[in-house]
RNA sequence: GUGGAUGUAGCUCAGUUGGUUAGAGCGCUAGAUUGUGGUUCUAGAGGUCGCCGGUUCAAAUCCGGUCUUCCACCCCA
C-alpha cells in the first residue's frame, strides 16, 4: 500500500493534550457560569435535515452549509432532466436532505417545537457542541468550530437579556479578557429605516452602515446609493450615522429622530431599560450603544448583542439577540426568545495572544513510579492503588526501560514527582521518592509518600 | 465565491544570476554516566525541496496547473 500523507479537511483542527487542558479551561469555566444562572445543558445531533436549515440564515448561510451526501445510489434517483440543464440546485436537493449544523440556535429553535409538550417555560438552556460553515478559513475563523450557547425561550421579559449580559461579564472577568459589549436593537434600525423612507431597503440599509467603522462614511454612502437608495435618504441617515457623545446626550437625540416611528421608539427604550439596570449592577465591561451594529443572521427582531476582546483584534467573540419568531417556521406561534453564543476558539486565540492560560497545570500525573522489572512491579502495583485511592495520581512506567529513559520521559511530561523501588527498597520496605523539581531524594516508607504527595 | 502571498528535516527557518553529495538551530537516538531526568560534551539518524506536469545538458531555484496555510473582500463565532 502506497503511504499516502496524512492531512485534515481545510479549516478543521487536531487538539493536542495541552489544547485540550487550556479548551477544557474555557469550556468548564464557560459551563460553571451557566450553571450558576439556571441553565440546563442539552445537546442535539451535528446533522438536522436539511429543511430545518435551508432560509433561516439569508442567502449566505445557505451557501456555507456543509451538505451530506445521500447514502445508497442516490444518482439513479436524479432525473434526466436535472442532469441534461445541469441545474445545479436541482441536483443538490435530489441527492441531500441533510446538512451538518450552522450554528446551534436553530437546531434549538427545532428542539423546542419538537419536544414542547415536555418543556416548561420559559426554558433556560445551554449548549456547547461544535457548528460547521463552509466558509474560507482565516485568522479566527475555521470551518469547525464550537459554539457555546446559552438560551432562554418562552420569555418576553428584558430581565432576560440583562442577565445575558451580567453572564458575559462574569464569563470574561473570571478569563481575564477585558470585553467591550455593544448593543444595538433591531427595533432602532427598522426604526431608522423607516423615518428615512426606506423601509423596503432595510436589509441594504443595516449590512452597509454594518460597515462604517471599517470603510469610513464616503464609502457607506457610496455603497448605499449604489444599493438603490435615495439621496435624500442618505442624507437623512448622515446625522445619525455621525452622532457621538455620551449615552445620555444619545438617546434623547435618538427619540427625537425616531419620534415618528413608534417601532423605532420601542427599540430605543427596551435598549435604555436593558442598559439601566446593566449600570445599577456596576457591570464590570465596558458596554454602549453601538446603532451600527447590525448582525447579519435574518431572525433577530429586539435587542443584538456582540462582545469584542479590548486588547485582540479578532472580530468579536460573543454575539446573540432576541429573536421573536423563531419557532414559529417550525409550527409554535409566539414564542419569543433571546440567547448568545460564546465563541470558544476565539476566546481561546484571544488567550493564547494574551498569554491568558493559567500556568503550571499542564501534567495531572503527581507521581510516576520507575518500572525496573517483574520483582519490583509486584511489590509497587499494590502500592500504587493505594495512592491513587488516597485521591493522588499516579502512573506506572509500563515497560522496564532503561532507567534513563523512564526518568526523561517523566521529565518531558512534567511529572513532579518519580519513586524508585529496586533490590535495596525492597529489602528495607521504602521507596526512594525523587522531586523533579529540585532534584532531591528521599527513602520514605508508604504513608510517608502518601503523606507528602497529598 | 473573488483577489494576493506562502510551502525546504518532527519544529523554526537559511539556501547566491538555474550547476555536482540541500544546510543551521532546536528536538530525536546513542554514548560519556550498568539505579537518576532537567545542565554540559561527543557521535548519529532523519529530506520524493507540498503534489503533478513543462522548459533546460542541468530545476529547491524558471513556467503552468493543483492542494495547503495565511491575508484582504464577502460574511461571521
Amino acid at each position: 500500500m502506497a503511504a499516502q500523507k496524512p492531512s485534515i479537511p481545510k479549516g478543521t483542527r487536531d487538539f493536542s493534550p495541552i489544547e485540550m487542558v487550556r479548551r477544557n479551561y474555557i469550556f468548564d469555566t464557560i459551563k460553571e457560569v451557566f450553571c450558576r444562572y439556571g441553565y440546563q445543558a442539552i445537546e442535539t445531533p451535528a446533522m438536522e435535515n436539511l429543511s430545518t436549515l435551508l432560509g433561516k440564515y439569508g442567502d449566505e448561510g445557505d451557501r456555507l452549509l456543509f451538505k451530506i451526501l445521500n447514502s445508497g445510489n442516490y444518482l439513479d434517483k436524479v432525473d434526466e432532466h436535472t442532469i441534461k440543464e445541469k441545474d445545479q440546485a436541482g441536483l443538490s436537493r435530489q441527492i441531500s436532505e441533510k446538512g451538518l449544523r450552522y450554528d446551534l440556535t436553530v437546531p434549538f429553535a427545532r428542539y423546542v417545537v419538537q419536544h414542547r409538550n415536555e418543556i416548561t417555560f420559559p426554558f433556560k438552556r445551554y449548549q456547547i457542541q461544535p457548528v460547521w460553515r463552509a466558509d474560507r478559513p482565516q485568522r479566527g475563523r475555521y470551518r469547525e468550530f464550537f459554539q457555546c450557547d446559552v438560551d432562554v425561550i418562552g420569555s418576553d421579559s428584558l430581565l432576560n437579556e440583562v442577565e445575558l449580559i451580567q453572564i458575559i461579564d462574569d464569563i470574561f472577568s473570571k478569563l481575564n479578557i477585558k470585553a467591550v459589549v455593544k448593543l444595538n436593537n433591531r427595533k432602532i434600525l427598522a426604526g431608522i429605516a423607516e423615518v428615512i423612507g426606506e423601509s423596503d431597503n432595510f436589509g441594504h440599509i443595516t449590512v452597509a452602515i454594518d460597515k462604517l467603522e471599517k470603510i469610513g462614511i464616503e464609502k457607506v454612502n457610496e455603497e448605499l446609493l449604489g444599493r438603490g437608495i435615495s439621496q435624500e435618504a442618505v442624507d437623512k441617515l448622515q446625522p445619525i450615522l455621525k452622532m457621538e457623545g455620551k449615552l445620555k446626550e444619545k438617546f434623547p437625540k435618538l427619540m427625537e429622530i425616531l419620534k415618528t416611528s413608534p417601532t423605532g421608539i420601542k427599540g430605543c427604550e427596551e435598549t435604555m431599560t436593558v442598559m439601566r439596570h446593566l449600570k445599577d449592577l456596576g457591570i464590570k465591561a465596558k458596554f454602549e450603544l453601538d446603532l451600527t451594529l447590525a448582525r447579519g443572521l435574518d431572525y433577530y427582531t429586539g435587542a443584538i448583542i456582540e462582545v469584542k476582546a479590548a486588547d485582540v483584534e479578532i472580530g468579536s467573540i460573543c454575539g446573540g439577540g432576541r429573536y421573536d419568531d423563531l419557532t414559529g417556521v417550525f409550527g409554535l406561534e409566539g414564542v419569543s426568545g433571546v440567547g448568545i453564543s460564546f465563541g470558544a476558539d476565539r476566546i481561546y486565540d484571544v488567550l493564547s495572544e494574551l498569554n491568558g492560560f493559567p500556568s503550571g497545570f499542564r501534567a495531572s500525573t503527581k507521581v510516576m513510579f520507575v518500572n525496573f522489572g517483574e520483582e519490583e512491579v509486584k511489590y509497587c502495583l499494590p502500592v500504587i492503588d493505594r495512592v491513587r485511592k488516597a485521591g493522588i495520581n499516579a502512573e506506572l512506567f509500563p515497560d522496564a526501560a532503561k532507567m534513563k529513559k523512564q526518568m526523561s520521559w517523566a521529565n518531558s511530561n512534567a511529572i513532579p514527582f518519580t519513586v524508585m523501588a529496586g533490590t535495596e527498597e525492597i529489602k528495607s520496605k521504602k521507596f526512594m521518592l525523587k522531586d523533579m523539581t529540585t532534584g532531591e531524594q528521599k527513602l520514605l516508607s508508604e504513608s510517608e509518600i502518601i503523606e507528602k504527595l497529598k
